[in-house]
DNA sequence: CACGGTTGGTGAAACGATTGGCCAACCCGG
DNA sequence: CCGGGTTGGCCAATCGTTTCACCAACCGTG
């Protein structure tokens, strides 16, 4: 095999230094070429077939064009490879490249990938801890730029993006609202996790605005057996539900803490006798399509902004290692935007 | 902050070359050094926090340990995460990491996704097209080692992984007939992927082994409307699983193309007042959790080997390029087995 | 014609590792 | 004391770029 032709071929054939054809392929400003030498080197490089090598330039220049990606679970929830597209878009976007770690919550794991990250010296790093959790940055990521992608920490120092939770609980609520829904119940897991307050903050508000009281004994809370699971999620939601309404003075409206969760709501329902969205409507949480899409009628839901998580995160870091066109930033903690996605599952309260 | 230490730090520090020290370090066999300054570089490289530079050792050596993983529509398809996930795992046991690009089926991004892979001096590719499609492979991609993931080329030179869909679609409705089924129907799309031409073979065979006669009135084929979204899916699985269901002599046992057709298989059922699996038994396939799980009952389905095909890829792959350890093999093509997952859907057929 | 400023470059030292070739010192038998 | 083998280790080139520092030639001007 040939071997790869380098800056110097390029350089000999155009009968220039290699200076010259670094400072004309870099397009460096302030370097002056007549125009025809520049044509010239352009059109052997193309000829030649010229092909930079990133890992000689990455060494001289102390800078990979490439961003570490470590999760812990990578992929168990399936919308995380949308966090993942969004930031390899953005990333790509800027002539960068994700470098995939995944830890399996694993700390020996995850001492050994950050390693492997390091030592291939990324530019940044994302840390993303699925589920909104917070989490400690690891020690060896202290000296690296790093943003935490749906978690939190402690350290204010630490910027990080995730999804606004409480507005997503408000926007969910309200949609039911909306729809003259009064008497609303809410179905949530046992795990305390940070969504899981920020949702019942959201549920709590929206209530409050419409004058609305709230009644603890509407939010039924149930353990999953099998947790983590689609199947445990969804039983979980089955009884929450199925409590809520046999209750005497059953609601009308109801919000799921998430989209595994509606789909057990979907199964009491049916069983009670209960059409959807005649007899009650549902919301759910998170638009997993998979679960909202297939289930009959179509759950409306929020919508979990991934793929502009993972794109935000690395724009996030980019501003904070500073990019040729800008200088570096602050650190910036984001929370965004989950938006309603309405689909069939909500209509107006039956009339009693 | 203070510079990043070096090899040469290290040869100073413990008073020796550098060459020692990279002899030392990489356990290079053959080159002999006192079990005393052995000691002494590990424990000096230790104490300085030694951090070898993969970029420099790249450059020498030609090789990045890094495999470029490319997919059209990375977690387009939910499950398309853990064969990311397996990719992943085994690289990082050889000490290799993913470098991930996404192409979104744009030939134009794909291009420049590549290149941006091959100046990164990958030591091999990963061409991940979902679904199981027959794809040719780039030309920029002919000179360096690549292995296609759950999908083939023409060209017998390239290696691949993809599922058994024969044997998947055998093993689908082996489980109908083990439990007693005779008429069996399977509802499917329209789409002429590899992926439906093998299940539909394995349904024939399945069929024939048990002595059943082929009734093509009994694979019902329906186009989805919104095409690969979950929705249109499960829209196609309901008209399909309807018109099998509302049949002068019914079938009593289902196979669905996926699970999310599967999906509208349960609405078919549900609507006519059929219970499942009491009056019909249905068995999936791909076991996509979200769907197989949240479904009521538990959906029976057949396994895409994601995690395995994206492990089997890399071993492939390393195989083919060579390890320190073994010197490079042949070009291999590899069908993964679907094992069955058998849920809460099938039963025995009611007695007539 | 001397001089300063521009134009269009070039030379060579990094960056941080690997590795082929060489070599001094020691040991041991004859 | 010589010769040859082994032990333990070092020199310096090299991988492909970037970039600092320098410079020859030319041009217009006073």
């Amino acid at each position: 095999m040939a071997r790869r032709i380098g800056i110097k071929d390029v350089a000999a054939a155009a009968g220039v230094s290699v200076t010259t054809v670094s400072y004309i392929l870099n397009r460096v400003e302030g370097k002056r070429a007549s125009a025809e030498t520049r044509q010239r080197v352009w059109q052997v490089a193309e000829e030649l077939g010229y092909k930079l090598n990133n890992l000689a330039r990455g060494l001289r220049t102390q800078r990979s064009q490439t961003i570490g990606f470590i999760g812990d679970e990578i992929a168990t929830t399936p919308n995380s490879g949308r966090i993942i597209l969004g930031a390899q878009d953005a990333a790509a976007a800027q002539g960068m490249v994700l470098l995939l770690v995944n830890t399996g919550g694993d700390e020996e794991l995850e001492r050994r990938s950050i390693e492997m990250l390091l030592q291939r010296q990324v530019d940044g790093v994302l840390y993303a801890a699925m589920y909104h959790r917070v989490v400690e940055l690891p020690e060896s990521l202290r000296s690296t730029p790093t943003v935490l992608l749906d978690a939190r920490c402690e350290d204010p120092a630490v910027p990080f993006v995730v999804p606004d939770e409480v507005q997503g609980g408000h926007t969910a609520v309200r949609e039911l609202i909306e729809h003259g829904h009064r008497r609303i119940g809410m179905t949530i897991g046992v795990d305390d996790i940070p969504a899981l307050q920020g949702r019942i903050e959201g549920y709590r508000r929206a209530l409050e605005e419409a004058g609305i009281r709230y009644d603890p004994s509407l939010v039924a809370a149930e353990k999953a057996v099998r947790i983590g699971t689609p199947a445990g999620d969804a039983d979980a939601g089955y009884r929450a539900a199925r409590r809520l309404l046999i209750m005497e003075e059953r609601p009308t409206g109801l919000f799921c803490f998430n989209d595994r969760m509606a789909a057990g709501a979907y199964r009491a329902a049916a069983e009670l006798g209960l059409s959807i969205p005649g007899d009650l409507s549902v919301v759910g949480f998170d638009n997993q399509e998979l679960v909202s899409e297939t289930l009959y009628p179509a759950l409306s839901t929020v919508q979990l902004p991934h793929y502009e998580m993972g794109a935000r995160a690395v724009t996030q870091l980019l501003a904070l290692t500073g990019t040729p066109d800008s200088p570096p930033g602050p650190v910036t903690q984001e929370m965004l935007h989950c938006p309603l996605v309405a689909r069939a599952s909500v209509t107006s309260p039956p009339r009693l």
